[in-house]
DNA sequence: AGACAATCAGGTGTTTATACCTGATCCTTG
DNA sequence: CAAGGATCAGGTATAAACACCTGATTGTCT
């Protein structure tokens, strides 16, 4: 068996030694690379061979869920496996369509990496068990079922958690305030909310909103 | 000079493993404990001599901000010193009341963390470059003065995010709607928001309520 | 005792939000 | 082409939010 080659991408330093300490006592695993950005992630992968990065939602300049997707596009090979704080749960679905192929909390130990790292490489997916309410049957569509909202649903959503009123926002938007009263109702429908702070507060748990 | 005993306080092994290694690599300093939940840190402060305690606000059981207070109490001797990552720059000032004499972000380094444990055992603060606009002058006026609110405000602010309106917050709170529309207005007043949604982000901001 | 903040509660009025309905485009997909 | 979703927009009506005012009570601090 060969040995697999992770990069390691995450914006902290401590996060990064924390976990190159952990994996690199994994014989069958060896850390070949770490980035702070995104950029870095790219740039890493052009130069080096990789098999599996372990990538950070959040970073500065390109996040991890960009990262993601340029990773599917051009290296359709290298299986990314996310790992995020329990707060940002919410992005899970977005890295999903990104193309990661695993989601592990920072809170993980060495056993389940090492679980997650192999399964990834065997072609499966892997999910943290904290994810398991967002994976059921064929993940991808139950998920998404579950906040699928139109862009132009998300742009109003934005506006409202920023406070903007039904007619600011139609006049933002250069619409009539009787259309973003429907796109109101709409998010009320799909996210069960009945009110603007419940909107709002969805909006966050989803990480539809950077707070 | 001694060398300064610290503990490590994080519910996140990687982040634990991060830091022991990067700590240990400063030779003043010596990492003689490590603490998933706020009750073993208590647990570790019975038994061992410790000078500095790095603390992670958020853990499972007893968080940092409550097992800060106990310390306080109990060991005043011990300095705290919090490490917050970027989002929860908002319980800031509650670490600052629980009695934390430092403050470091989590995507901190080496050198910085150095600074920051020699400051407290000389019986300075240290505040990262990103709280500096949280401590003004004297700090402890200044930022407590930005978000003075009372226990009733508080308390209608939470279920002002959970969503309730004016009137069942009445009720739960067995008061007549108008007392909540004063609470409420004074709401507007002291944070600045001009509606709810916006009440409902500064409460996220601040960490006044948890997503 | 006097000042002050917190809490409670009422009145009145305007503005917004929310519910529910309708219908017209446009675009995509089967 | 037909079906369906996304987008737009209007009508109507009630409920809630929000602004601004007033006053009473309680407790704390000096």
């Amino acid at each position: 068996m060969e040995i697999i080659r992770v990069l390691i991408a995450d914006d902290h330093v401590i996060f990064r030694k924390g976990l190159t300490a952990i994996l690199n006592e994994i014989t069958s695993v060896k850390v070949v690379a770490e980035a702070s950005t995104g950029c870095e992630v790219i740039e890493c992968l052009k130069s080096g061979a990789v098999d599996v990065v372990l990538m950070d939602i959040k970073m500065p300049g390109m996040d991890g869920i960009e990262a993601t997707k340029k990773i599917s596009e051009k290296y359709p090979d290298v299986c990314v496996i996310a790992l995020t704080m329990h707060e940002e749960i919410g992005y899970f679905n977005r890295m999903l369509e990104a193309g990661a192929k695993g989601f592990l909390l920072k809170k993980t130990n060495q056993d389940q990496l090492k679980e997650a790292i192999n399964a990834v490489c065997r072609g499966e997916n892997y999910f943290a068990e904290e994810f398991a309410m967002s994976v059921q049957g064929t993940a991808r569509q139950k998920t998404t079922q579950l906040i699928n909202l139109t862009d132009r649903e998300r742009e109003v959503l934005e506006f409202i958690c920023k406070g903007y009123s039904n007619y600011e926002i139609s006049k933002k938007l250069g619409l009539s305030h009787r259309t973003i009263d429907g796109h109101r109702s709409r998010l009320f429908e799909k996210t069960g909310a009945k009110n603007a702070p419940n909107l709002v507060m969805f909006a966050i748990k989803n990480g539809l909103v950077k707070p």
